[in-house]
DNA sequence: CCCGGCAGGTCTACACTGTAGATATTAGGC
DNA sequence: GCCTAATATCTACAGTGTAGACCTGCCGGG
């Protein structure tokens, strides 16, 4: 026999009561369980059974698992601020670049879905919120005086280094932060000495990654880069 | 590498002659399904339905789904080749780029797993192949005179730069390449045009994408620009 | 000849997944 | 009361990875 949980006081001590569901009470749900235990864990019973409900109902606010993996991404990327009335868009690239940093670092399992998606869903079809951020720079460097072409070239060499340091941060993961032979903090004493010896070498390198400062020195050099190169010729015709 | 050579008409099942198995020919095959059919189609049964054979004992040659999956992203990086002795190492960075730039539409299928396996598996416990090439451009870089902890830098802004660039490009896919407007080319007409002016103004820009271009350029400004850093100032104090 | 071991291939079974479709429950209008 | 529409829940099914039992051929030794 079931029980009807219509009986508030049954559950744990937390609002056992059903909140209202909405889209974005589901998507927060499921974010908070990718937070917690990893995208493998976001299924749909898991998810149901945090919210109190069938796993069935859910399809009323994502029509797949793969909506909501959409829906999850589109809500990470809500968190990032873009300011279009800004004139200083150097400064404003460095400020989101970092500010992506940060929310990739608060949400490191949904950082694969972030870099994922997008290849396996054509540019139109894609959740608008994840359009977002790409409508608003562009806006940010014509508003700046760059040519609609430019600043989709600029565009790109921004957000692909961008995404490039992210992935190379997040890749380089600490094993055991309590050893202090830095070696053995990142599993490096499991390489083979003959065939690895620089990467085993740089370990002590590797082990005090300052992100934060490694993506700023590159948004230096790459703004620096941008604008001595549009300077002088035109990149294209059009 | 090379698959050995298969009877066409397996699927009469007559003359489904087994080849011997081994490691390479189990991954071979796994690496052709995720090209044809794409990641998800990779599954134990249809693995062993390609070769004929038991799924379960295909667990002699991988323990399990993760470590196939780990296998074939080391056997597509296998196809990059990198020549440690040549001394021009910024020809060789800019040929690696383009190498891995083609590898990586000649497997499309595959560059989620090249971004997204490293993500959830600590530097020292990843398969081998995939550290070689981290390796060797270290090589490249200390032997054309950088200090090893330049050498890291440098390497980080060049692959970070680089798979940002082969993201980018995948992602700008065509929906209906029939199509002649550039607008329904990507799918853009869905993009409600209040809120997306500009995006959809790049519509033909964004129509003719040449990537081989566009990666050269970033590469000759990452060049150029870390040279100039790297030059002047020291990074770091070690 | 038999026999024991042994390594490899095969089968069955189990716990879990997404989700289609039927069913039960509720709310609102007359 | 009764009818309709929406919403919530249940059942069921095809598919997944993989543990463990089973079978099958091959080996050298008696």
């Amino acid at each position: 026999m079931t029980i009807p949980q219509q009986t508030a006081g049954d559950a744990a001590g937390s609002g056992a009561r059903k909140i209202r569901l909405s889209r974005e009470v589901v998507l927060a749900a499921a974010l908070k369980i990718v937070d917690d235990e990893g995208l493998e864990a976001l299924t749909m019973r898991r998810l149901g059974q945090a919210l109190h409900r069938d796993p069935m109902g859910l399809y009323r606010y994502a029509a797949n698992r793969a909506a909501l993996l959409d829906g999850v991404t589109e809500l990470v990327l809500d968190e990032l601020a873009i300011f279009g009335d800004d004139p200083d868009w150097q400064g404003q690239l460095r400020r989101i670049a970092h500010d992506l940093r940060l929310l990739a670092l608060r949400h490191p399992n949904v950082v694969p879905l972030l870099v994922t998606r997008p290849l396996s869903t054509p540019l139109g079809l894609r959740p608008l919120g994840t359009l977002r951020p790409l409508e608003q720079i562009l806006g940010l460097l014509i508003d700046a005086g760059f040519t609609a072409s430019n600043a989709l070239h600029v565009y790109r060499a921004y957000y692909g280094f961008l995404y490039g340091h992210i992935l190379n941060e997040l890749q380089e993961f600490i094993v055991d932060p309590d050893e202090n032979e830095a070696l053995l903090r990142l599993g490096l004493h499991r390489l083979p000495p003959k065939d690895f010896p620089r990467l085993r070498a740089l370990a002590p390198q590797l082990a005090d990654y300052d992100g934060a400062a490694e993506l700023d020195e590159g948004i230096t050099i790459l703004l620096s880069g941008l604008s001595a190169h549009l300077a002088s010729p035109p990149i294209k015709k059009d």
